[in-house]
This record gives structure tokens, C-alpha cells and sequence, in this order.
DNA sequence: GATCTATATTCCGTTAAAGGAATATAGATG
DNA sequence: CATCTATATTCCTTTAACGGAATATAGATC
């Protein structure tokens, strides 16, 4: 069942973090790790396991991996992320993680081709 | 966090079954079993961790335990409840598990206390 | 009070997730 | 081609979930 896998990414907090975050636009890995200011292993795997059950997608440029919720998500899956924005709203933790991400975008070259052409990279 | 709680609860097969089901109203352990037609272990097991987390709530009716879905739920568990309905309510297996609960309420008494009062009890 | 019924709990074994340390890899750059 | 950088993978340990068999329990009934 395709929406067991879409909860089963959905229930570990560093994973609602990326997701949250992502909801902004696409990301590389090293700014999520700025971010939530966890370890790189950590990062990786969760976008790891995110990507196998199909809940991000990922495209390389350069040195970087850029990670995006699918341009065509199913059903389900766009139902369940505006729940969890719907949800996610109110929560510090996810208010403090799009702070920094807001702190971050000036950075970040808003018309590069996958929307993380950092000056810091 | 609360909302991991939830998702926690929804990345189980079974225990998706039997909060569609709940979504119906209130209903007693052997109707899940006979329903879902899994062992009473597996039932009871599932139902538990529900309770656990806060997702259900239960009331002793003689023998029967009558489970229930809160009758006061956060907004964060009522979001996603309404979130599994929509999405539930194309799966086959869903449809299944309603259209066989369907046969049995007619052995309901519809204005018993818990909802549960079913003459094969 | 013995027994029956509905349900819960305990005690297994198996499997998967999570996190960290260390290592590998792919592409960029000198 | 040597090296650097960003990211992924492997290996390990710990913890939790799941399922089933067997057993326990609480309340009803005889």
C-alpha cells in the first residue's frame, strides 16, 4: 500500500524537518545540514530513505545533490503533505528550521538551474 | 512531538483497517476480528498500541471492550484522520473491511450504550 | 465458587530502523 | 593524475516493531 510508505517517512522528526523544509523548494544536502545542524551521515540516510520510497526526488549538479519533493507527486502523497504543512504550522522546531533556511536564501542564487547555486558551495 | 505519535500509529496496515473502521463509529474487539479476520492477538496488540498513543479510546461493556475514536481529538489527529479518509476511501481493502461491517450492523443495537451491543455477543 | 467468554499480556523469534564511525565514490580543480 | 569536496555506503550496536503460541485476567453466568 503506497500510503503505508508515505507514514512510514512520515514518522521520524529529523525526516518531517527535511520535509518541511522542502516545501520551500528544492535543496542541497550541505544546507540541510546547516540547517538542521545534524551530521552529514544522518542527513544523507534520511534523504536516502525519503528517495526510496519515492517521497523526494534528486538531481546532481556539479559536487552537489539537490534534493526536491516530486513534480508529480500522487495523490496521497500531495494530500498528506499539505496535512503535514497544515500541521507543521505552529511547531517551533519547524518555525526555527524555515528561519534559518530564510537566513540562508539570500545565498542562494534564486534563478539557478536547480535552486542551489550558493556562494558558500 | 505529537505528530509523530500519529504517524506512528498510520504506518501499519492493520491499524489503518481499524481506524477506517473506528471512522464508522465505536465498535467492540470481536467485530474487529471478525471484519478484519485476523487473530484476536493481532488485533488486540494493535488496538492497544492505538490506545497507547492516544488515538483511541476504550470503555468496558460487560465483557466487550468498545473502542472508539476520542472524543475530543487534537486538531493534529483530526487533520490527519480526515486525511486518511479521503485517501482511504478509494482502497479496495477499505471498502472490503466497511462493506463487511455493514453486514454486521444490523446486529447492532443502533442506540446500545457503546454502540456495541450485537446479538451474536 | 466453578466455569465461560472476551480480551489482554507474556514470552518467544525475526526483522527493520536509527545513529555513529569509518570508508568509499563521483565529479571538480589544480 | 593527485587532490579536494560533497555525498553515499558499509559496518556495527541498540532499540523497537511485528506476529504467533500460550497463558492470564475480569466480569458474567450457572
Amino acid at each position: 500500500m503506497e500510503l503505508i510508505k508515505i507514514y512510514e517517512c512520515l514518522c521520524d522528526p529529523t525526516r518531517l524537518r527535511l520535509l518541511n523544509i522542502l516545501a520551500q523548494g528544492p535543496l542541497c544536502v550541505c544546507h540541510f545540514q546547516e540547517i538542521l545542524r545534524e551530521p552529514q551521515v544522518k542527513i544523507s540516510k534520511h534523504l536516502g530513505y525519503l528517495r526510496q520510497r519515492g517521497l523526494v526526488e534528486v538531481e546532481r549538479s556539479g559536487n552537489w545533490m539537490i534534493y526536491a519533493l516530486p513534480a508529480r507527486p500522487s495523490r496521497e502523497l500531495q494530500q498528506n503533505l499539505a496535512c503535514l504543512q497544515d500541521c507543521a504550522g505552529e511547531n517551533p522546531a519547524f518555525r526555527r528550521d524555515l528561519a534559518r533556511l530564510r537566513k540562508i536564501a539570500p545565498r542562494l542564487a534564486t534563478n539557478a538551474p536547480a535552486g542551489c547555486a550558493c556562494t558558500t558551495c
